[in-house]
DNA sequence: AACTTGCTGTGGTATTTGCCACAGTAATAC
DNA sequence: GTATTACTGTGGCAAATACCACAGCAAGTT
């Protein structure tokens, strides 16, 4: 399923009527800078232009996980995150990132001008946001499962699925990975050592393929 | 944040007017009943009218998690899953329920009536899923906990924060909180106990209160 | 060139967890 | 009433995991 953008199915006449209804923002970021903090009261929608950003929780020990992965086309903002006591979220930019800025209240009242496809811009953003959940799903589907061997294998079947190919690369650091997968770093590539001796998957680097139909949930070998 | 339904913000004139373009279906369930199975190819859109339904993910070795909890108000549908490899979907009725049915494609074509309040239904709709977004980042930062403890301690505090209360009542069993944290139940159990005899805790069945403003991370009783 | 920074890879060990089995209780059905 | 089912509570133990420490490497900086 393509993703759909913002200004899918509106023609450019009417996006340049809009841009005067929405007032949106545009802004740059570095990699590794701080594209939005939640605990900013700043009630505004994000829609990634171009880029990869990390979504993050922190909480007071200095603690964070890996909540979201976001590229372009992906949609972000606190609209999106219930505030949780002793738990505050940062945006980072992993690369450099371009992001258009919108605020709620743009968007959710009508346009006091006739706006022909304020509809149409709805449309959109539900889909963007549907998409979003199902990514969202997903991760609670990895995370769910109760090993870090599963969770492993339920990821890259997944990113397998999409590549279409036998051999396919990871959209992240192994470092990230551990992180998305909310499994200690040195463990996880513990299980990738296990999966590999066993002739399961092989890889190198974020290249992985896999050489079996299916893997055995528990380590046949011990070292 | 109050649930946004379906219908808020449209008279009931223009509901009227609007069925005859959306043609939903309405379904009563029993407890215990599957509502839907995600691999039915049927491209619908559920909303929950009344009743408490789970949305579980099965693998082919019969294991399977709790994924989402759906209440009043909440939508959901493969729209909002991405199928895997090896896993199915279902939501099973845990009360009785009152479900409402849409086909997408009413929702997502405009309709070819002058249908005044399309607009107002997707933006009904957009807050819906921004709403199950909410909720699913919840869940991922609850897992994203490394240890039950962790898990236990931050599902309370939400559900804490929602009561005003000091004691608070959970709004499922504890097998299904276990299944909901995706950790053993007796390891859930065995960790309730620990945090109950470290005087962290009270509960009583599914009522809860906090007795400490913070909790240990680690154990600091053994058995 | 030397230095910093970030990521990858490995190993040891204490802790945590899942898994299994069983008992008791509450709720519901027959 | 009894039977049945679902949930709660406990304990032992093997397995998996987090935590820690360290080494090597690559890329970029000074």
């Amino acid at each position: 399923m393509d993703k759909v953008f913002i200004d899918d199915g509106i023609s450019k006449e009417s996006i340049r009527q809009m841009i005067g209804c929405l007032q949106p923002q545009f802004k740059r970021f570095r990699a590794k800078e701080t594209i939005l903090c939640y605990s900013d009261k700043i009630e505004k929608l994000g829609i990634l232009i171009s880029g990869t950003a990390h979504l993050y929780s922190l909480n007071l020990d200095g603690e964070y996980s890996l909540l979201e992965k976001y590229d372009k086309k992906d949609v972000f903002g606190s609209l999106f995150c219930l505030p949780l006591e002793n738990f505050e979220y940062i945006i980072h930019a992993i690369t450099d990132c371009e992001v258009m800025f919108v605020d709620y209240h743009h968007i959710i009242t009508p346009c006091s001008n006739v706006c022909a496809h304020h509809s149409q811009l709805l449309n959109n953003l539900f889909h963007m946001t549907a998409q979003k959940a199902r990514t969202l799903a997903l991760h609670i589907n990895i995370l769910s499962q109760h090993t870090t061997r599963k969770k492993l294998i339920t990821y890259l079947k997944y990113i397998h699925s999409l590549s279409g190919s036998d051999s396919f690369l990871i959209p992240m650091s192994l470092l990230s990975l551990s992180e998305y997968l909310c499994v200690d770093r040195s463990a996880m590539m513990r299980e990738l050592r296990l999966l590999k001796q066993e002739g399961f998957l092989q890889s190198n680097g974020r290249t992985f393929s896999f050489l079996k139909e299916s893997c055995p949930v528990k380590n046949n070998l011990k070292e």
